[in-house]
DNA sequence: CTTACAATTCGATACTTATCAAATTATAAA
DNA sequence: TTTATAATTTGATAAGTATCGAATTGTAAG
């Protein structure tokens, strides 16, 4: 991964509320494990103190640096964390593999 | 650690030429472990495209973030990186921690 | 003390972006 | 087909920031 791809997906993170909004994706989808469920994005627009076009434009740039997947299910959104991404980027700045 | 402080942490990085910067100065504290030599910032200033003075702005926003530690020596300013900062991140982000 | 060099501070500018309100699209239910 | 809800798009604005040139400060060498 190149610095401008990981400075990408460091941007992404930057932002308080896009940050929250990516813990609380993943703390869903830890606690969803077992049930197989998603993470519905519907569910956490409540408990943000932002407006639904707001986390739409988050959501984006969080896919956009692949940080997470999302996909549609019906009339609501399904969003996943990607596992790659994140270890990828901690194994760069973590200078485990140079 | 709370997502205000992770958020800024990321934010330091996520300026492309100063991720890079952090990242030379990873290296350089790596390379330079067995003599024990230190990064100098003087030595970097010529590798990276911009000013001293954009240099000096990030530095003070990569020590800002605890990401680094710097110490005058003399004329020139050492800097080091701090990997409590940068493992602990990785930790949250990762899940390894909940 | 003067000179030279490393680094910082200051002021300005161009660019980016987080957020919202309003309008629109997508989908399921009635 | 109409209605209701979830999500997105658009347009606008306010706030933040990366970068530079010029001036300044800190420090060592001559």
């Amino acid at each position: 991964m190149d610095s401008a791809k990981l400075s990408k997906i460091m941007k992404a993170l930057s932002n308080q509320t896009r940050l929250e909004l990516y813990l609380q994706i993943a703390k869903q989808s830890e606690a969803n494990f077992e049930t197989g469920c998603e993470c519905l994005i519907t569910d956490i627009v409540g408990s943000l103190s932002i407006g639904a076009p707001t986390i739409s434009h988050h959501l984006k740039e969080l896919a956009n640096a692949d940080l997470i997947i999302t996909e549609r299910r019906g009339k609501f959104l399904a969003a996943r964390i990607n596992k790659e991404t994140i270890q990828a980027s901690s194994a760069i700045l973590s200078l485990v593999e140079k």
